[in-house]
DNA sequence: CGCCATCTGTTACGCAGTTCACAATTGTCA
DNA sequence: TGACAATTGTGAACTGCGTAACAGATGGCG
């Protein structure tokens, strides 16, 4: 795809909200939407959405608005959401396996294939509907399964190392609940989930005003 | 505190990144730290971390760096992290147990003291180290238990009304995890815990270069 | 059929946040 | 003790994102 003019990072974290507002509306009946409507719900200014959806092409038609199945489907597109991305998970103690039975994945087209881990005492136990494997397998996984995300979930002082890893067998997105700020080289993208970074920020604004 | 000049909050959300890389360099027994060599832990550059920094005072010494153990304490007590800041939870599914179960939040300070739940035929169910109440059990709970935040594990049709409940009862943050957007009234905080969304703009970057 | 209300796409502008660059300070070592 | 190397704190310059504003397009309605 070419785009003349290189994307903010931050527009594209905002197309997928855009994606569920528009899925809501979907639901709810509604067929067309303007930029105004929908910056009401997302608590945003009707300019910010059009400038975003600018960066990508016209989809809107004057006077109307937007056709919501029109402009769903072509940010899907944009997304790459089209499609199952599969993934697998790495770390199976408490917080892996409630990332495997996390129901928020699969109806979004994330599905995860495979859990390993590198204690040899979970490496063949169950976990939902899957088995523990080895790291030793993760080159078949990743090939075989084709298997592009990987999910971090062990300790801290274990990440790096698994998403080097990880890296070095051609996962190109990570999704990362471990503490740290992993270091990844260019090319590989890393999301992190980090709910006391955000507690942390957080008593900021408790603490003072 | 006196704030002369507003504190972006970018910036506020860069100093759990500080405390986070100080504390590891502290265990690792060094004592002294130059911007350069902090930027470099956290692929950032020296002069943002100095100018970051410059908001709350000055800390440094020049020709020398920052005192590990002096900054971290200063940090810590900016943010608020000295102390316990006490939670409930709303909602006992699988998210919410595993948040329960999660031994990330005690070490830093952040407890959970409460389980609620709307669901009759979850009240009075323990989970973890709790027993499940209801929501009109909310009041008290805030008020009797010094409860400041609340984490949001409901399923997304109900996360606002949820949050609703939540603020009126006195609530000034909240964590949550139902794939929501949610309103509040201006002096409340809030911080959203989304790893669909954080996947939906990574395939982004997947699908292109 | 023409006018009007509506709403997009885009250009221009302003501001906030990042980076630069340097004066000022500190410690070291000859 | 004096010169030098290191490093901070900060005003100035720069950059990029958000907002405003408007020309142009669209459909409805009299």
């Amino acid at each position: 795809m070419i785009q003349q003019v290189e994307v903010p990072e931050v527009v594209v974290l905002r197309l997928p909200l855009y994606v569920r507002a528009l899925t809501q509306l979907q639901r709810e009946g509604t067929s067309v939407v303007s930029s105004q409507q929908l910056g009401e719900r997302l608590q945003m200014t009707p300019a910010q959405i059009r400038k975003d959806l600018s960066y990508f092409g016209r989809f809107g038609k004057q006077g109307r608005g937007y056709s919501i199945e029109f402009l769903l489907e072509e940010l899907r597109d944009i997304l790459g959401l089209n499609g199952e991305w599969r993934a697998c998970l790495v770390g199976v103690g408490r917080l892996g396996r409630a990332i495997i039975n996390y129901t928020g994945f699969a109806p979004e087209g994330f599905t995860i294939v495979a859990a390993l881990d590198s204690s040899d005492l979970q490496v063949g136990a169950p976990v939902g509907d899957l088995r523990v494997q080895p790291m030793s397998d993760l080159p078949n996984v990743v090939t075989d399964m084709d298997v592009t995300i990987g999910i971090v979930a062990v300790p801290a002082a274990e990440a790096q190392t698994v998403i080097n890893h990880l890296v070095d067998n051609g996962i190109k997105g990570i999704l990362n609940y471990a503490p740290v700020a992993p270091y990844v080289p260019r090319g590989v993208v890393v999301r992190n989930i980090d709910p006391v970074l955000s507690l942390q920020s957080m008593t900021f604004y408790l603490k003072n005003g």
